[in-house]
DNA sequence: CTGTGTGCAAACCTTTTGCAGATGC
DNA sequence: GCATCTGCAAAAGGTTTGCACACAG
């Protein structure tokens, strides 16, 4: 089963219906795993072909998340971004250059330790570090 | 030396002023050492007194950033949050109840490995665990 | 055909900016 | 007195919502 497919299945199951605007915000997410797209991006990918309102592109990724196709992320800036969920939890190198995420594996959490210390219960935790990856790296040096 | 004297001195070594907005701002911040405020809450805790323009709170709180008096933080929903700075780097525990955090060390990071294997230049990085504070968990279970 | 989805426009919320008058120092 | 600072108002982003029409199943 494709891709394309899998994702019908689960939207047919919720009773939500594909659709060409639907169908081309998944491409452009599958086309693009390894960063992190804000609306505008996803706006830009699709230039050339028809535009998409931001509010259907909004209110898919939102359905998407839910549906946990997307997973979601908000940047430096405060602004969301998306890209395809994985099952395996993990963390990201995140290119502060060029955009592109790393993912990472996630060891056994130090801070459980502290956690349990302060009689925290942890429901999820968030781990970003941010720099600059090897391209970006060489580009800056070559300026 | 006091808190304000302090700040005073940082303020008057860049040409600042200390003035009534900036000397109440700074209170609420020094009174709630144990949350992350967002410029809502400080309107909220400065109600009863005359009110602050919210210009006025952004733009001093952003002079406080830049001169390391505060620390700012980017919650789930995209509003900045700040907090009182502190040398040590650390990381947070963060009550998704409450709003209340506890600073806990920054121990040898295990990403490092994954960082280098990836040609990956850290600049810097978030870590950020979300879950109940003792007292918010005591307070679900009552209910 | 029915209910979900879309585009458009307007609203919302946080944050930023321009400006004239107020005020530390 | 002069430069910094404030309040007000307007603007700027990103995001959400209401509504009438379009369209998938």
């Amino acid at each position: 089963m494709t891709d394309h497919q899998k994702v019908y299945v689960m939207l047919r199951a919720k009773g939500l219906r594909m659709t060409s605007p639907k169908k081309r915000i998944l491409d452009v997410f599958l086309n693009n795993q390894d960063r992190m797209l804000s609306v505008a991006d996803i706006a830009a990918l699709l230039e050339g072909s028809a535009a998409i309102d931001n509010a259907t592109v909004y209110r898919n990724i939102q359905k998407f998340t839910e549906l946990g196709i997307l997973e979601s992320f908000n940047d430096e800036q405060g602004v969301n971004r998306y890209t395809v969920f994985e099952q395996e939890h993990h963390h990201y190198l995140i290119c502060t250059g060029c955009g592109k995420i790393i993912k990472i594996p996630c060891v056994k959490c130090f801070w459980q330790t502290q956690a349990l210390k302060n009689d925290f219960q942890e429901t999820h935790h968030k781990l970003e570090v941010y720099g600059k990856c090897a391209e970006c790296a060489a580009m800056k040096a070559e300026i």
